[in-house]
RNA sequence: GGGCCUGUAGCUCAAUGGUUAGAGCAGGGCGCUCAUAACGCCUUGGUUGGGGGUUCGAAUCCCUCCGGGCCUACCA
């Protein structure tokens, strides 16, 4: 098979708390699940995520926990690292785009922008707490909504009529921070990138993107074609906590004290990480996999983010490259995943509402999440945890049918020969039939893993798991054991090489059961090219470990305990 | 307001305009006894949100109405 070179991003999440299932789902789980296919399949792989760590949320959160922003930024990017690796995402590097590598690399980006005539200045107004000693940004800003008397109406939309609003509409304006009402417009110049200059490029190129979900497209159409069209982007801040606007090296003369918006330099960090992967001692070389020039022309590269990174990944952050005039890699696909809801509403920080992915890991293991969260990720419409599902799904899907399938062939082999693969007959008809029948699924299931087709992956994986039940219940060794244990050691056998062969097929969706399965059987995964093949790894001889049962089940009052647990207040 | 997505079995979801709309779960029946009372086989269940149209043929395309969701450029 031609090794192929796999570079994959997932959205990088915000430095600003813990995520919930939905954020998991949306983008670090599914680019992990292709990551670890890509991987698998013996293809070479930089799988690379990050924190976003820059805006006013962050240095508001530092503010509130009572710590200098970078002391704050560096402790969250611990924790979500952790929390990232308790869910087994399998980040070559995880970086952070505060680092040094990005700001380098983001003030390179402005100054290529601006030798090119893509930045261009603009003096604004701005509304401006003198109270909380900043700008503000609109929706930290509330007030009576002038059109229907909603009283907390922010500043960029009322919640009440869903009217766009302008901060200087509302009624008793006042800040989210400070309750303060010494407000005042205040004039400020930033920088703005020209994307409209780029409008026909970035179309063409949107355009012959045909293979991309509907999602991303459409998402990226509107944009392009509404209203006067795409608009020019504001690329910088008046904050403390950020990349300092400068061109390369150089101070940008009229922008002192000003950093670069966070839209700007977060996809910057994609490339940057890749120099902070490097910089860890952990790879060679970052510019095979991003610069064109030396030698990234034979990577795929594919983005993995939720629906509200879209604009982001088709628009700016491609104007970026393209505006640079330097021959930096492009994203080949976008995956783009609807929202997951919880239980009827939707997932809430500040009401406590839903699973977060700290808790999630406290109560169950990794892999029972992953399981569910793949198997009804969001793909063509927002989708909703609920609890009775989720029990159903885990208890169903990986206790019964793959759990128990390992237990009953592995127990049953033990009381008959010993945890040794037994000797003795040869595969017949049943056999083959199986053999037919896997590959035709596992041939489907590869389709599907290259086509990120996640839903459909997880139900052929299940097939193919189910496929085995199917298999001992035909052949009944514990009959034929009686009459022709020859026979029945061949079934047996046969069985029990299922087991490594699902643990390979398995490893993307649910990497911590894969592998204790492959420890039981002393192998090391490997992915089937022949079934035939892959099904004559453990010869007779070959020794064995019962293992402990994979999956326990939800029992209903773990259910009943969880669901009030994370109800959160409602209203 | 505008745009996009979505509505299919009790639930979660499939179905390049082409046989009788399919899976899993749940429900019912039978079988098996190796296994976590697990597994296998069979089966009930549909006016594809409503109405109209195009077509030899519509879940699929068009119009309209109803419901759900998202986006609408200063949260990230």
């Amino acid at each position: 098979m031609d090794m192929a070179r796999h570079l994959i991003t997932s959205a990088i999440p915000y430095i600003n708390g813990i995520k919930h299932l939905g954020n998991l789902v949306g983008s670090q789980l599914p680019a992990d699940l292709f990551a670890r296919y890509q991987r698998g399949r013996g293809h070479e792989v930089l799988f690379l995520c990050a924190t976003d760590e820059h805006g006013t949320p962050a240095e508001l959160a530092a503010a509130k926990a009572g710590k200098p922003v970078p002391e704050y930024c560096a402790e969250m990017h611990q924790v979500q690292a952790r929390i990232a690796e308790g869910f087994g995402l399998s980040f070559d590097h995880f970086g952070r785009s505060s680092s040094p590598e990005n700001h380098r690399l983001t003030q390179h980006f402005a100054a290529k922008l601006y030798e090119n005539g893509l930045i261009r200045e603009v003096s604004e107004t701005q509304m401006y707490s003198r109270a909380d000693g900043r700008f503000l940004p609109d929706r930290y800003i509330e007030g009576t909504c002038p059109n229907c008397g909603f009283e907390s109406a922010r500043g960029d939309q009322c919640d009440n009529c869903t009217k766009q609003l302008d901060p200087v509409d509302l009624i008793n304006p006042h800040s989210t921070i400070s309750g303060s009402t010494d407000l005042e417009m205040r004039e400020t110049k930033h920088l703005y990138l020209c994307q409209s200059q780029m409008k026909d490029e970035l179309e063409a190129w949107i355009d012959s993107k045909t293979d991309w979900p509907v999602l991303t497209t459409s998402i990226a159409k509107k944009w392009l074609n509404d209203g006067d069209g795409l608009q020019d982007r504001g690329i910088t801040r008046d904050l403390d906590w950020g990349i300092p606007v400068k061109r390369g090296d150089k101070d940008w003369p009229g922008m002192e004290g000003k950093v670069f918006y966070v839209w700007f330099d977060a996809p910057i960090e994609y490339i940057a990480c890749a120099q902070e992967w490097v910089n860890a001692g952990k790879g060679g070389d970052w510019a095979r996999w991003w610069r064109t020039d030396a030698g990234a022309g034979d990577v795929t590269y594919t983005q993995f983010m939720g629906k509200d990174n879209v604009p982001f990944h088709t628009l700016s952050f491609p104007a970026t490259i393209l505006g640079s005039g330097e021959p930096w890699k492009l994203v080949d696909y976008i995956k783009s995943f609807n929202y997951l809801n919880y239980d009827g509403g939707q997932f809430s920080t500040s009401r406590g509402r839903g699973v977060f992915m700290d808790q999630a890991l406290e109560i169950l293991p990794a892999d029972y999440w992953r399981w569910w969260l793949l198997s009804h990720a969001p793909e063509s419409s927002d989708a909703e945890f609920t609890w009775e599902n989720f029990q159903a799904s885990v208890n169903k899907d990986l206790a019964d049918v793959l759990g128990n399938f390992v237990s009953r062939v592995t127990k049953f082999c033990r009381s008959k020969f010993g945890e040794v693969v037994p000797e003795g007959g040869a595969w017949g008809a049943q056999e083959k039939s199986v053999i037919d029948e896997l590959t035709t699924r596992i041939r489907a299931y590869e389709g599907h893993m290259e086509a990120m087709e996640v839903r459909k992956s997880a139900g052929e994986l299940r097939a193919i798991w189910v496929a085995g039940n199917e298999y001992l219940q035909e052949a009944a060794p514990w009959a034929t054991f009686k009459e022709d244990p020859a026979r029945a050691a061949a079934q047996i056998r046969f069985a029990l090489n299922l087991i490594p062969l699902y643990a390979a097929l398995s490893a993307p969706f649910i990497p911590f059961t894969a592998r204790t399965m492959l420890e039981a059987m002393t192998l090391d995964a490997d992915w089937p090219g022949d079934i035939a093949q892959a099904l004559e790894r453990m010869p007779a001889g070959h020794g064995f470990a019962v293992p402990d049962n994979l999956f326990a089940k939800i029992a209903d009052d773990s259910r009943e305990d969880w669901q009030q647990r994370f109800a959160g207040t409602r209203d």
